[in-house]
Order: structure tokens, then C-alpha cells, then sequence
DNA sequence: CGGTATCCATTTGGATACTG
DNA sequence: CAGTATCCAAATGGATACCG
């Protein structure tokens, strides 16, 4: 049932999916690593990929790289030799999401510490066995 | 402040880290949504904010809120009415992440039609039983 | 209205072993 | 070197019931 415009602008349906699905993309726990590193080294081999992304096993890293591939995010490339070897890349595609990605990571330089500041404040207050409330309580009217 | 001409080298340590933290925040199911629908509406109640992300569970919103709360990046004012009210809003440093949010929005926007696409290619030559590899071989030198 | 508490299914991801 | 395959522990999140 699609109300006719009675509510406030009503962010559209599609909108949300497309961002629910990025955000499933690049929220877990090694694509932004992984296209950050591709994203300033241009080219990578698998290991060398495992070597930069600090703490990556082996499984997540081809889950990683297959889902950034099969995303049309990364290009992979084999060179059929022995031992064999693997470039991945960024495609056209791939690279424009550095903007996104680095607007992102400037915002954590910048407030990751107001953040981690923010929950110590926090978590003191819930550890003052409730002697001092002290949360936001409106006064009433 | 830190080492000259390191930015190119290697990336910092704890800018790894900072990342990190702030993806696992706003990398969860909820976390977007509920910043997203209070940066349009300034403040909303919880039920409102519960009817605006369609699909939480009460459980997963008050989780999200909680987190965003000690983040400080929400702030959450209690009215002590009956029947109770709980307005929430977003800090400063909540409204200072509505830049690199939209960004991430407006890619979605632009690319997320691209994605899929990619998706169903790479389902696609998936799907025809190994019949034709077609995937990216380099050519031996 | 705005939550907690509990239970449970699914998902995620690490460790380990093996392969062409 | 660049993966697969398997197993298992932990994290995530939905459903339901109850509460001040």
C-alpha cells in the first residue's frame, strides 16, 4: 500500500536496497582493507594481498577477493606459470569507490579518537553502580 | 607530526585500526539506516524511528541506538511523561558522519545498478558448466 | 511507549589440512 | 604460489514473552 504523499518524502524503497546492498559489500570484516591496498598499490599478488592486510587468513581472503570480483570491484588475472601467479586489481569500477572509501577513512583519522573518548565516558557511567543516573532527562513541562 | 613522507609507504598502524573500529560500527545491519533517517528528521521518537527503518526488530534497533549512544553519536533524551517518550538525535560528531554516509548513499545511487549487473555476468559463466573458462588468463611472455 | 530477557537459527570467520 | 575443503567457535540477529 503506497500512500499518496501524504507522508514526508518517503526515501525511495530501490534506494535503500542499493544501499543495504553495498553496505553488506564493503561492512564486513576485510573488503575495505583489501580494496584500500589495491586502491594505493594498483596491483597485487594473493600473498603479497595477505601480507599487507594485517591478520586476513587465507579463506577470508579468497572469500574477499571472489566477492569483490563476482561485484565486478576487482579484476583477477592468471598467468598460467609455475609456481602460478595471480594479480588482482581494481576495475574502472573498483577504483571509484576510493572516494567514498577515503571520505570514510578520513572521518576515522579524524573522531576515532572522540569516538573511543565517547565510550570510555560511557561505560564509566554505567560502571558508577547507578549511584548517579546522570543520564539525559528532559525536565518536564 | 608522525613521519614525513610515510604516507605513501605504509600505512599506520593505528589508522588501520581507527578504520576498523568505525566499520564495525557502521558496518552492522542497522547502524546507516537509523543515522540516515535521523540526519532527515533531526529528532524522532523510538517508534517512529522502528516504522522509518523498515525491517528492525525491536531488539536490533534499541542494540543499534545503545551502540550509536556510547559511540556518542546519538543523544537520547528522556521525557518522564506517561505514557514514557525517548527522543533521539544525532551529536555533533553523529551529524559530522552524514558527509562520508552520503557519499557512500550517492555511490550506491550511481553504482549499485553496475553491481548487479556484474553479478549476474559472473552468475552467469558460473552456471555454464564449466563448458567455457573465460575467465582473465594473461598470455605467457 | 519504550524498552528487557530469553531462546534459538543463521551467518561469519578462524584454524587446520590438503592440492595442482 | 594460490588456492579448496572441512570443521568448529563466536558473533549476529530474529521471534517471542514480559515489564515499568
Amino acid at each position: 500500500m503506497t500512500s499518496p504523499a501524504s507522508s514526508k518524502q518517503k526515501i525511495e524503497h530501490s534506494t535503500c536496497m542499493a544501499m543495504t546492498d553495498i553496505l553488506n559489500r564493503i561492512g564486513d570484516k576485510w573488503t575495505v582493507m583489501v580494496v584500500g591496498m589495491l586502491a594505493r598499490s594498483g596491483t597485487l599478488r594473493f600473498n603479497e594481498l595477505k601480507r599487507q592486510v594485517n591478520g586476513v587468513s587465507q579463506r577470508m581472503l579468497t572469500l574477499t577477493l571472489r566477492n569483490l570480483e563476482r561485484d565486478g570491484l576487482v579484476t583477477r588475472t592468471i598467468y598460467p606459470e609455475i609456481p602460478p601467479r595471480v594479480e588482482y586489481g581494481l576495475t574502472e569500477l573498483g577504483r571509484s569507490l576510493k572516494g567514498p572509501i577515503n571520505a570514510l577513512w578520513d572521518w576515522s583519522v579524524e573522531n576515532g579518537a572522540s569516538v573511543i573518548e565517547a565510550r570510555s565516558i560511557y561505560d564509566a557511567r554505567q560502571a558508577t553502580t547507578h549511584e548517579e543516573p546522570a543520564r539525559r532527562i528532559a525536565h518536564a513541562r
